[in-house]
RNA sequence: GCGGACAUGGCGUAAUCGGUAGCCGCGCCAGACUUAGGAUCUGGUUCCGAAAGGAGUGGGGGUUCGAGUCCCCCUGUCCGCACCA
């Protein structure tokens, strides 16, 4: 019988389905495991191959830890809410909620030919009211809370509000509780909510009329089409993540993560621990600055602010104030590029003012400039040009002294005049510095901070360089917030009216006067009354109040999505403790690691506060995470001549690269890179008329690896491989390509190779099946091997088999995985075995890999039950165990001879049987060699 | 500039503990069966060499009886961050 891929996959795949043998339950008992891979956005693409390449290893995981007994826990959903979307919306007025329905279930298909088990009764979507509801349940329960440092855990704002009423607790800003007005309050509790309203400077968009959050602008530029990015101060809802810093930073020891993407949210955090100084003006003006260098205090030689510090005003001498206002508008105007793509120029004015070190008692002069960054610190720095590179820039352009305060050795002083750049290194010792010169750097640091805590001038101090996560968007496509506003003053929707679901829009952009795209909306107020929205018309902030107009990032519904596919048809709760109780937190997750300094920190940090809200089960959402690489696009290009355009030559035939022009051609009417000369003609108009120089008969086409995309033509689409190969040839393959997170290039040049491997199991099995029911020539039937007594050979195969496949997929290589399976297959192919002892369990070893084929033969060697939910096949130890050995024995590390040893000799043994063979003899001379290093079952080395 | 990862045949890769480097697949070469092959099967395929033999894991050094693997330096590629005081 052929191997009929197709009509298999398809039968299979609806019986499953039918059948909800993907269904999970919780179930006492057993042993649990949660494979999350990251949801996709559904775009309108549809799936390339590099999508499924985590989808597959991770099915292959939760398959083989369902055989294994566990009961696991692998939903899909879709994260739904997205730019693209709504862009696509603004262009063709079609809804984003059709076209992202239109998307989706173009998604499920794709997926769904694939093979993989879901659990899809479990699918969650961001977009879904249903679901969203808690994600504005979160920011209700955010905007309630803040960050109580004591405890280091979230705590209701009443809570706060009580301490400040029995005096417990001070506010900082000077001002007492009890003397403040009901608006000072709600102000200062502002300020500490972890979800809170606030004018600050952001990352607006213009061209895509939103703001954005730092991890979602590049280089000035913003990720989602590239369009320039400037700094804005505007009124927008932030998340208070900077309060989790720490415990972001700490979570990071409890996980297993790779070092690099632990390394890359360090970064992106930024601890650094230092010392905030307060340096006076004069007897009533202060500002406080952060260092990492207090040891260096004593060579500081000037201060410089940022341009937006509220002192510069204060303290400007009237005789700078027009140069200094001039640099602080020019700074302003700048865009985010400009700023950057300048770093390494040089600009700032002095104030005329003066500040004094509370060390050395000297009066330095205080300078603006925009290398000074309003967002880190306090915005103000003490400048050290010896030991800092940018101060050090910034003194020699402006001709300011510059002070030697550390030297590399013990009194190394020179002139720092003669210096090329600053000494910024920490090792070293304190020079000219007072009462600590002569001590090392780290303990200077430790005696400076001292001595300003005595005085009581500063303090010791940690710095993050992570920044609040701003929440609003200004567009259509995403979660409502159940935020209206009274008397100017936002309040929350009663929990019990949750979801506020997104209003029809007549228009998806902006409004003429700015505002977000519900400003078009019919019906966007607030009765408080009668507790719903009703017509924005109505109006009056008296019984009837706005509701806010920007909706919540991308990152909003994707923070807590793992945690309801727990519970997901929860109408009460977002999810139930039984359930966070039973599957605790994601034992694996799998995805890519782009979203190292987004989702991934934004995830922690929601899962964090829920876990303080006593929700989470854990502190942390991911146990482990693999991150798969990115599949890159593989192009390929005919040659136009420059001459003749409508004449097409051969790769190997062009001569000079300047004589042609090089044209992407879609990788779809490119076999092997051989050109189907038809196909070509038929693309596009343009190519109608073309003709052709060959080389051997064929147009080889050049290639070039590049990013997959529509513009390049080099999109592999999977349908096609699966329509042309199988589902199970495309996991194998897919998995085959190397190792999971290895980035690489799609290549479909191997694929035969695997195919050819599925096709040669199959007739194994088919000869299998066969000689059972006597129709075919029992001649191939081996004579050590029959249904109920497989011979040891057949028995060894298996069992290093099982071993072998059971270790690679622990340690998630697959790669090595499909390797031992066309082994084995060949393996048994040349024993002719004929025993369904060994047949089977090879079929239930290979079911996480390919499904559909393993099913299928299961099912035709008499099973009734499907194959996963079979038994993982245990490994026998005494099938592994070889006879005897051939032993390379090398002398001084050259080989000269082997030797057959049995599989289980010791070390005396192995040097008895060394000393007795006759070869030995003119290597040792009849002396006793000095060492020998024996390596069971590898090698015998004898040192003479 | 700072931080991280990687470097093995013509190609994708393997070598799990420091122990015969190159498994498996692609491609290529030869052969078999065929009217035919983009089907199937068999054998070969790191490089140099007719062979014997020699060289060999980006380059240089070190540790070791023994290094693709560990340490130091250099080069190259990829990724992350980037005026973060």
């Amino acid at each position: 019988m052929e191997y009929n891929f197709n009509e298999i996959e398809a039968r299979w795949q609806k019986a499953w389905r039918e059948q909800g043998v993907y269904r999970t339950e919780e179930s006492a008992g057993r042993p649990h495991y949660y494979v999350l891979d990251m949801f996709p956005y559904p775009s309108g693409a549809g799936l390339h191959v590099g999508h499924p390449l985590g989808y597959i290893a991770s099915d292959i995981y939760s398959r083989y830890k369902r055989l294994r007994g566990y009961n696991v826990l692998h939903p899909m959903g879709y994260d739904a809410y997205g730019l693209p979307a709504e862009q696509y919306a603004i262009q063709t007025g079609q809804h984003p909620a059709v076209t992202t329905e239109q998307n989706i279930r173009r998604y499920r298909e794709q997926l769904d030919k694939i093979g993989f088990s879901f659990d899809w009764s479990r699918e969650v979507r961001t977009c879904d009211p249903q679901y969203y509801k808690w994600t504005q349940w979160t920011f209700i329960q955010l905007f309630n809370h803040y960050y109580d440092n004591e405890l280091q855990k979230a705590r209701p704002i009443s809570e706060l509000v009580s301490k400040l009423e029995r005096g417990v607790v001070q506010p900082e800003g000077g001002k007492a509780w009890a003397g403040m007005s009901e608006g000072e309050r709600e102000d200062y509790l502002m300020g500490h909510r972890l979800a809170y309203l606030a004018d600050i400077p952001v990352n607006w968009c213009a061209e895509l009329g939103t703001v954005l959050a730092n991890d979602e602008v590049v280089g000035g530029l913003s990720v989602r089409g590239g369009y320039p990015v400037e700094r804005k101060l505007m009124r927008q809802w932030s998340l208070r993540i900077t309060a989790y810093a720490q415990r972001l930073v700490d979570g990071l020891e409890q996980v297993e993560w790779t070092d690099s993407l632990k390394e890359i949210q360090r970064n992106w955090i930024g601890r650094s621990e230092g010392a905030a100084v307060w340096f006076p003006v004069s007897d009533a003006l202060k500002f406080e600055i952060f260092t990492t260098r207090p040891d260096t205090i004593f060579g500081v030689t000037f201060m410089v602010l940022c341009p937006e510090h509220e002192l510069i005003t204060e303290i400007t001498t009237p005789d700078r104030k027009a140069e200094v206002e001039a640099y602080v508008a020019w700074a302003k105007n700048r865009s985010e590029r400009e700023r950057q793509a300048e770093v390494k120029k040089v600009s700032g004015v002095f104030t005329g003012a003066y500040a004094f070190n509370p060390l050395t008692e000297e009066k330095i002069p205080i300078w603006v400039s925009e290398y000074v960054l309003a967002g880190y610190g306090t915005g103000a720095i003490m400048a050290v040009p010896a030991h800092d590179s940018r101060d050090f820039a910034f003194a020699r352009h402006f001709g300011l002294p510059i002070r030697q305060v550390v030297a590399p050795e013990r009194d190394a002083v020179s002139d720092p005049a003669t210096w090329q750049e600053s000494l910024d290194s920490k090792s070293g010792y304190s020079v000219n510095s007072g009462f600590v010169s002569g001590m090392k750097v780290k303990e200077a640091m430790a005696a400076v901070i001292a001595k300003i805590e005595e005085m009581g001038i500063g303090h010791r101090t940690v710095n993050y360089r992570l920044r609040d996560a701003i929440f609003s968007r200004q567009r259509y496509w995403g979660e409502p917030f159940p935020v209206y506003y009274k008397e100017g003053r936002p309040r929350m929707l009663p929990e019990e009216c949750l979801p506020l679901e997104l209003p029809e829009v007549s228009d998806f952009k902006p409004t003429a006067t700015g505002e977000p795209p519900l400003g078009h909306a019919q019906k966007w107020a607030w009765d408080e009354a009668s507790r719903c929205v009703v017509e924005t018309s109505k109006i009056d902030h008296k019984t009837v109040f706005p509701l806010e107009l920007s909706t919540m990032p991308g990152f909003a519904g994707s923070s807590g999505y793992y945690l309801r596919y727990m519970d997901p048809g929860n109408e009460k709760e977002y999810f139930s403790q039984q359930a966070v109780q039973y599957w605790q937190n994601v034992d694996l997750y799998v995805g890519g690691a782009e979203h190292g300094t987004g989702h991934l920190i934004y995830a922690r940090f929601w899962n964090k506060f829920l876990f303080d809200l006593g929700l989470a089960a854990k502190d942390e959402p991911f146990q482990k995470l693999i991150n798969q690489g990115m599949i890159q696009g593989r192009s390929n290009f005919v040659y136009r001549s420059k001459q003749d355009n409508n004449l097409y030559i051969s790769k190997g035939l062009v001569k000079n690269m300047e004589e042609v022009t090089a044209i992407h051609v879609d990788i779809n009417i490119v076999d092997n890179d051989v050109l189907d000369l038809e196909k070509f003609k038929a693309w596009r108009p343009e190519f109608a008329e073309a003709r052709f120089e060959l080389e051997d008969g064929k147009y080889v086409c050049g290639w070039e690896i590049e990013k997959m995309s529509k513009s390049m033509y080099n999109v592999q689409n999977p349908d096609d491989l699966v329509a042309r190969y199988g589902a199970d040839t495309l996991r194998l393959y897919e998995m085959f390509l190397g190792p999971v997170e290895q980035a690489k290039p799609w290549d479909t040049g191997g694929i035969e190779g695997v195919h050819r491997f599925l096709k040669k199991l199959w007739k194994l099995y088919d000869n299998y099946l066969n000689n059972l029911s006597g129709q075919s020539d029992l001649s191939n039937l081996n004579n050590r091997s029959n249904q109920s007594n497989p011979g040891k050979e057949e028995m060894k195969v298996l069992h290093q088999t099982i071993k072998k496949i059971t270790d690679d997929i622990e340690r998630f290589s697959f790669n090595t995985s499909v390797s031992t399976f066309m082994i084995c297959c060949n393996q048994l192919t040349d024993l002719k075995c004929a025993s369904s002892e060994v047949l089977k369990p090879l079929l239930v070893l290979l079911s996480p890999f390919a499904p559909h084929i393993a099913e299928e033969l299961w099912h035709r060697m008499g099973e009734g039950d499907t194959v996963c939910r079979a038994q993982w096949p245990e490994c026998e130890a005494q099938y592994l165990v070889e006879d005897t050995v051939k032993y390379p024995v090398q002398f001084n590390g050259k080989m000269r001879f082997t030797l057959d040893l049995p599989a289980a000799a010791t070390q005396e043994e192995a040097v008895a049987a060394v000393l007795g063979a006759p070869e030995s003899a003119k290597w040792l001379g009849g002396k006793e060699p000095r060492k020998v290093i024996f390596v069971p079952k590898k090698i015998i080395n004898i040192v003479c």
